[in-house]
DNA sequence: TAGATTGTTAATCGATTAACAATC
DNA sequence: TAGATTGTTAATCGATTAACAATC
């Protein structure tokens, strides 16, 4: 079937699809609590940004998830997709860099909401070794491979500062971890095999900068 | 002159352009830094992610930066990119939200860095009125307006839990607020002419779920 | 059956890349 | 002059949208 060797393909699939179908599913868990059973490409669409073309598109990537003439099951696509995003499954995070922004992340509700979970942290400040916060133990960066492999930890955050990012992308690369997601800005080397997003805020605020200069 | 009316019209230049601007002055710095005084489209395409086509077709909607058989001046060439993303000038920022991610902003360096400046900031939580953190005072929402006048601000930051975004979005639209960065994992309804960035952590987050789930 | 809505093919649009004349 | 590199036009690619037969 088309859609099952798309499934296996994933670079068939972009990452606007990807990044469309979390929003798919956080719509429809909204219109599930609103009490609706049934919804359809027209509905989505007109409660975000997206055409009623795209949403169908979309899921075409990965099966047919509707009745013609009827619709959706809202509460089935919602669990198709959730399994397609893999979000089903509790993902342990290990996050490298304890800082400003690392500490926040260990506390922030969000990440726990979508079923991420730091479950370790590793800075290489030896006065934060031992701390504990927000039930996280604080380690030594060599103690992260270890850790990574007794916890099966999944996901890296890198949180340091710029000059030691590409460190710490090493480092969990060479400990196993293959999904990273980094706040640094700085673009990082990769091997193929590893999936890393970035968080640039500083590309967001001049993207919001250059606006402010040129809208009129 | 066809770039001077491109400049007018930022309608006409893409995210994606404006985006990898912010990467060519970050890249830039780095040559000055390692004592470079020239360099070429082919060069600064070695050192990053993108063409050298792509390159000199970004910086063509802008204008003509470049010497033919030589190249470009760097120290010049960023100062113009600099000057197009308006990051010369200091731009002063709201946070409106000082929870756990809203602290870490605070103290973040890489606004500083950048020349975004956090002066003021508000939470709904009485508690935290009048305490001061990074030398910002927290106040109520309601002075929210006067503050944005009276300081000249001119980007917030929404650093609320998803509940409040919205209504954190149009208390600064009305204060007169044209660009604003989200962190709430919602996308928020704004006017046209009113830029909004999002930073979506759960996104990025689910995105790399499905890159563990999918990739072979 | 008539109306609605899917899944998919074909058309369009926009962004990226290749190619090259201009020129330092 | 010969070699290098820009700025830009033309070709390609990929993503979005329009259109519609299939079908509930």
């Amino acid at each position: 079937m088309q859609a099952r060797r798309l499934i296996n393909n994933p670079e068939a699939v972009s990452e606007g699809t990807v990044n469309r179908l979390s929003l798919y599913s956080r719509l429809l868990a909204l219109l599930e609590a609103e009490g609706l059973t049934v919804t359809s490409s027209k509905e989505l669409s007109d409660r975000m940004q997206f055409t009623a073309t795209q949403i169908r598109r979309d899921l075409a990537c990965f099966g047919q998830f509707g009745k013609r003439g009827i619709g959706y099951q809202i509460s089935d696509l919602k669990r198709a997709i959730d399994k397609i995003l893999g979000v089903h499954l509790r993902r342990k995070v290990a996050l490298v860099g304890v800082g400003n922004l690392g500490s926040a992340l260990l506390g922030y509700r969000v990440l726990r909401d979508h079923n991420f979970e730091i479950v370790a942290a590793f800075d290489s400040d030896p006065q934060k070794w031992s701390l504990v916060i927000n039930n996280v133990l604080i380690q030594k960066p060599e103690e992260l491979t270890e850790t990574v492999k007794s916890q099966q930890i999944e996901i890296g955050i890198i949180a340091v500062p710029v000059e030691g990012a590409q460190k710490a992308l090493n480092l969990l690369v060479s400990s196993g971890i293959r999904a990273v997601l980094n706040f640094a800005p700085a673009r990082l080397a990769t091997p193929r095999n590893v999936q890393l997003r970035n968080v640039d805020l500083s590309i967001e605020l001049e993207g919001l900068s250059y606006f402010l200069e040129h809208e009129v």
